[in-house]
Formats: C-alpha cells, structure tokens, sequence
DNA sequence: TCGTGTTGTGGTCATAATGGTCGTGACGCC
DNA sequence: GGCGTCACGACCATTATGACCACAACACGA
C-alpha cells in the first residue's frame, strides 16, 4: 500500500473547507494535510508544504477567495512550477472560468453545491489518473489516452442502456478482488453469461474502471482478460 | 457553420510541419493558419495573430524545438494569459513530459508517429470539446463533465485485418527499445510466437517504422533483424 | 575452386479457440 | 395486454499458434 495523496483544502468559509476536509479524510487513501482560507494562505502552505519534505499532492481549489481569484492561485502555483494538481471546486457556472480552468490543467472542476457519492467520484478519477501515470517510466499512446480518459470520467455512474444497475455492481464487486479475469472466467464466477459479462466489462473498460489485455501464449484467438484499475499491474501469469 | 477552427503548426522540421499542416487542411472545420519553427517565433506568432484580429484556436505543438522545450512554449503562452489550446505533438514517452503537459491544461497528447487516423480522432475529440463548451453561457455539472470527457477519448491505433492493436503497441514498445532484433528473439521478450512476432514487425516495416537487414556470419539461413527506424509520420491512410 | 552437406531460420498452411454480433425469449412496467 | 428492457444462445469472424517445407549462407572435402 503506497503512502496516502495528501490533500490541501482552501475555502474562505471555514465550515465548508472544515466539511471537505471531513469528506477528504473519509476517503481511503487521502488525508486532508492543511486547510487554507486565501489564497495568499493557500500558496504558502503549498511551498511550506514542499520545502518541509511533505508535498501536498492535490488541492481542491475554491474560486471565490477574498484576496485573489482560485485561478490566480493556479496561475501563481504554476508559474512558480509547484508540481500539484489541483480541483476546482466552485459555484461558477459560467464557461470562462469552466475554460480558464481546464487551460491552468486542473483535474477536475465540481460545481458546488454536491454529495459525498459526486466528490468521491472525482477523488476516485484522480486516483486512476495517478496510477495511469504511476506505472511506468515510459508511456504508450493507450498509456497516455487512460491517464487523459481517467479524469474525464463522468460523475453519475449512470448505468446507459443495455446495462441493469444492479448486475453492473455485482460485476465490479468480482472485479474489485484484483483478479485478471476473461469475460468467460467472470460468467463462471457469475450468474451471468459469457456475453452479459462482456457487455459489462466493455462498458467499464470504455469508462476506464478496469483494463484490458490479451492472453497470450496458447494457440487459437487470444483471451482479452480484465483487471482492476487503481492498482499497479500486476506481473501476469 | 461557424468559422473552421484556426491552428498554428509548431516543429522545427519543416517537413514534420507541412505534413501536420496538410493533416490540418485536410480536416474539414480546421485550417492550418500558420507554421513555425522555432519556440520564439511560435509564442510570435499567436501574438501577432491575436493581434492581427485573427487569434490562433489551436497550437499543434512539439516538445524538441532548437531554442526552447516546447513545454516551455506552453508556460509562456499561459504566463502572457495567451487563451489558446494546445495539442502536443512528440515522441517523447516518458511519464514526466506527459505529466508537465497535462498540468499546463494541453487538450491532447500524441505520440509520434501516428496515422492521420489518430491524428484525425484527436481533432474530432477537440471539436467535440469545444462544442461542449461553447454551447451555453452557463453549464451544470453534466455539461462540464461532457467536456472534460471530450478530451478524454481514446485514440483507437488503426491495425488492419489481421492484427490487433493492443499488440501492435507491444511490438512497437518493444522496438523502441532500439536494439535490433530478430523475429524469434522478438518472441522471446513478449508472450508473442515467433510468427506472430514476424507477422507485426513485417507490417510496421511495411509502413517504413522498422527497417529489415539480414545478420550474417552464423552457419544456416540469415536471420532476418529488425531495427526501429524512427520516423515521424507515417504515410498510412 | 567448385560442389555438396549441414545448419538454422524464413515463410505458409491448417488448426484452435475466443471475440463479437444477431435474433430470440423472458421479465417487469406502464 | 402491449411494450420496452435486459439477458441468453448460437452463429460467424477474427487472431494467435504449431508444424511443415523451402531457402540461403557457411563449412568442408575433392
């Protein structure tokens, strides 16, 4: 188990950066490392962060701060070349600051007000996108397309049709124990069929929750097995 | 229909640049406005641009240019609060790179060489996400989300009949490697068969990405090694 | 020097075994 | 009772492998 993301929350009103670091802390695999009121504050600790040895590794970014805009703060962390990612996290609707935002590299931009069930969504996008990057030392295009993907992944796990909610997590469940499986090795392990199996595994393939590989080594058509993504890649067989 | 979407081609091979300005002008809604060849005068060439009235939309941008990193291009083009999107267009594969290319907010990351097909996709994934953007004066979460996603599409490596694309990337990660290989010791590092080995490197040396020269001085037949030839573009469809 | 044997890979064919799609059927909802 | 939805079975298409024959260069003897 690698070492948790910390997170840095900044928000001029106390009780929601107090509340989003409450929501970081609650999920597995990030700590809330400081909290921030402004932005003068937030690329202080940013700095303090680093030169004390213990990076701050994301930053869910409010827009509204009173001394100076949450983009400004990601112009000024940049241009310093501050290696953190950050989140937006704000109430502006409007297209420019949606633009600017994704201009400055950030890794996602929610809109407030939103639930647990969204913001985890968002922290768990980051995490494939880390572990996306975390890999290797070189990259492939399919590499490279996964990291971009993670982050673009939607925020409701709306089921699209074809798809039943309920089958769609009892697969993911089995697909969560780490295993390398084939769509036939899930249907056996599963009431479902070899092509019910498929489906579902193709449709968490294209949102980037499981990868895809072929099985070599045996005569006939290599099996496409699915594994977890999230986690390293393991060895294989 | 609105205006075709303005793009400046920056390399500093002029062939490299003419054969992505040819990619650009064959795209319907893109046209290449300009090329340049040096960092300098790419961040000239918005400039004078945007004040020519006729702004750039997009950069197709490379990393390895003779005065400055590309990636340096990027920085100052945000420092000026230039508001153009930028395409990256290089060979470089490692995790670094790509992780500095995504903080400056780049809205594609291609790896040469690559096909107009993919080259295509990533213009298409673009427009998508300028749409996206551009529809409203307001946007909620799903459209927001719907744009990010945009970017995140998948480039899809085009392998003919017969071939599959997950291992057309091995093989090709393989070969980068640099080091000459024969088919069989091709097999030897990847779970691949000799003729399936000899079936991919027989394909990328007809497409000109590897060169073939038989290894002489052993009794029997001449092996046949493959070498990777480092080209930029590919003359696929 | 020439011809022949030896060696080891090149390249092709048939086979294997899954991928992916189409049409059908059952279940639930309006 | 009709309709939409989701899953299943079966078929054809696809892609890897193993085996076989052919080929090209070296080695050696006449």
């Amino acid at each position: 188990m690698s070492a948790p993301v910390r997170v840095l929350v900044v928000d001029d009103e106390p009780l929601t950066a107090a509340a989003h670091a409450q929501y970081v802390d609650r999920s597995p695999g990030f700590e809330a490392a400081a909290t921030a009121v402004s932005g003068r504050t937030a690329v202080q600790a940013v700095q303090a962060a680093r030169r004390a040895g213990r990076p701050v590794d994301l930053v869910l970014l409010d827009v509204s701060l009173p001394d100076m805009s949450g983009l400004d703060v990601a112009r000024t962390l940049r241009a310093r070349g501050e290696t953190v990612d950050l989140l937006v996290i704000t109430a502006h609707r409007d297209v420019a600051t949606v633009r600017a935002a994704s201009t400055l590299g950030v890794v996602g931009y929610l809109i407030k007000p939103f639930t647990y069930a969204v913001f985890e969504e968002k922290l768990e996008a980051y995490r494939r996108y880390r572990s996306a990057l975390g890999a290797a030392g070189t990259m492939g295009q399919a590499e490279v397309d996964r990291a971009f993907a993670a982050l673009g992944a939607p925020t409701r796990p709306d089921a699209p049709k074809g798809l039943s909610a309920s089958t769609l997590e009892s697969v993911t469940a089995l697909m969560r124990g780490g295993e390398w499986l084939s769509a036939g090795e899930v249907a056996e392990r599963s009431p479902l069929s070899r092509v019910t199996a498929r489906r579902y595994l193709e449709h968490l393939a294209g949102r980037g929750l499981v990868q895809r590989r072929p099985r070599h080594g045996t005569p006939g058509r290599p099996e496409l097995e699915y594994g977890w993504a999230g986690q390293d890649v393991s060895p294989g067989r």
